[in-house]
DNA sequence: CCAAGCTCTTGACATTTATCAAGTCTGAAA
DNA sequence: TTTCAGACTTGATAAATGTCAAGAGCTTGG
């Protein structure tokens, strides 16, 4: 871990939504104290319960966001580049709600807290940006809550994969960008319940090899899956 | 409907975390726009994926928040007096994801969503309220997804009742505070499964009269809800 | 190369939850 | 008061989901 972030790495951070608008002198007042860490696969960066003094923003690979209770775990979400995790935590100066551990080799950036809670004071275009960032993690959840309250484990992953072949621009056939076990996690089922999960989607045309999927009927699942842009659409 | 708000009901609106700080001629400016409305019972007040452009804060009363997809509907909250509600729809002058509507008759105050940006940008205390309302909203759904997804309902149904005796200052005896419908819809059930679950939690020392709920034998119902503060605490 | 460990799948079965169909109870309106 | 509508409960049954056990397939490290 090292001080200070080279000014080769600024670029990636400065592209975030998060601090795209503020001034510049503020921004580098922020990087200033900012470490940059790189981490190989599965590290736990956070764990449940335990207070931070660091905004994270990964730069590079993925992580993943999980809750446990009683002997329990679930996966709660996945964060990739670029984007920050777990603000909301960092601002109330609060517990984490949710561990957070390195899916894939990463580079992470942590931001002091203080700095960030100084410098939001100092500028407003900063401040609108975090109520914007903490405004889009609210409806996410909410939106994900809805999924989980409202349709049944075979809706949720007929939605899921619409969803997934969307962010790839729409192929017939696009990659899983989780392994099934976690996929199950996170659309709140078991792994055993996902693989007749797929099976069950067979008749709508949705064939799976591997981590490969191919939609071959797409009105057909589209018809069964029934996405909603107040469920579905994460840029709303 | 009238505008601008008597001056007797800014104490009400002014005791809110999200403007207790701010300065008396900001705080003056957004209530200058501010309409308050009386409503009855079960009148809709916002349509899930409408636009508004007013951030609505409760002043007594109750409002249910609901979401609805494919002819299903859910509970998703239940907003009291006096707190905001739907604030990141606001903000981000997004569709609302939820529908909202009295379920008692209820005082409603509506700030412009403009005077809201506005007086933002001038006040910074009132900016760091909106951030911390905010982070509190989003951690509170992430609670509630915990539950949902690492709880069983019938741990559900008790580490409610646990967290409805806490805020009623944990009498052994309390009422709840909303009808056994909804309160099944919230928990994510039906509501012959609530009546069920009742029931489950006979033998941990659960009695049921009508609204009236007994704990008779408290640790032993502990011992079977295991409330955790990351789940249930709602003040962290 | 092989062996170990892991994911994924499948089948059998158990449990949980929902649905349907009565029926009871309660509160409000006629 | 009587009647009606709705909430609530209960039982029977169906559907969804989870658990357990076993085996196939893949990856990895020796």
């Amino acid at each position: 871990m090292h001080m200070g972030m080279p000014e080769s790495d600024h670029p990636d951070i400065r592209e975030l939504h998060l601090f795209s608008d503020m001034e510049h002198e503020n921004f580098s007042t922020l990087m200033r104290g900012t470490y940059l860490q790189n981490f190989p696969a599965q590290v736990d960066l956070i764990t449940e319960g335990e207070q931070s003094d660091f905004l994270h923003v990964i730069l590079s690979g993925a992580v993943g966001l999980s809750a446990s209770w009683n002997g329990r775990e679930t996966t709660m979400a996945t964060v990739r580049p670029v984007s920050t995790f777990i603000l909301a935590a960092t601002i109330k100066d609060a517990p984490y709600l949710m561990s957070a551990k390195t899916l894939e080799k990463s580079r992470i950036a942590l931001i002091p807290s203080l700095d960030v809670r100084k410098v939001f004071d100092a500028d407003n275009n900063f401040a609108r940006a975090i109520v914007a960032e903490l405004a889009q993690c609210y409806r996410s959840v909410i939106k994900s809550q809805k999924d989980l309250k409202l349709r049944t484990s075979l809706e949720r992953l007929a939605n899921y994969l619409l969803r997934q072949q969307h962010l790839a621009n729409g192929p017939q056939e696009f990659e899983l960008k989780m392994e099934k076990k976690r996929l199950a996690s996170f659309l709140g089922m078991t792994p055993e319940n996902l693989s007749r999960a797929f099976k069950g989607l067979q008749p709508y045309g949705v064939e799976v090899n591997g981590n490969l999927i191919r939609i071959s009927d797409q009105e057909d699942l589209v018809k069964f899956a029934k996405p909603f842009s107040l469920i579905d659409d994460y840029s709303i």
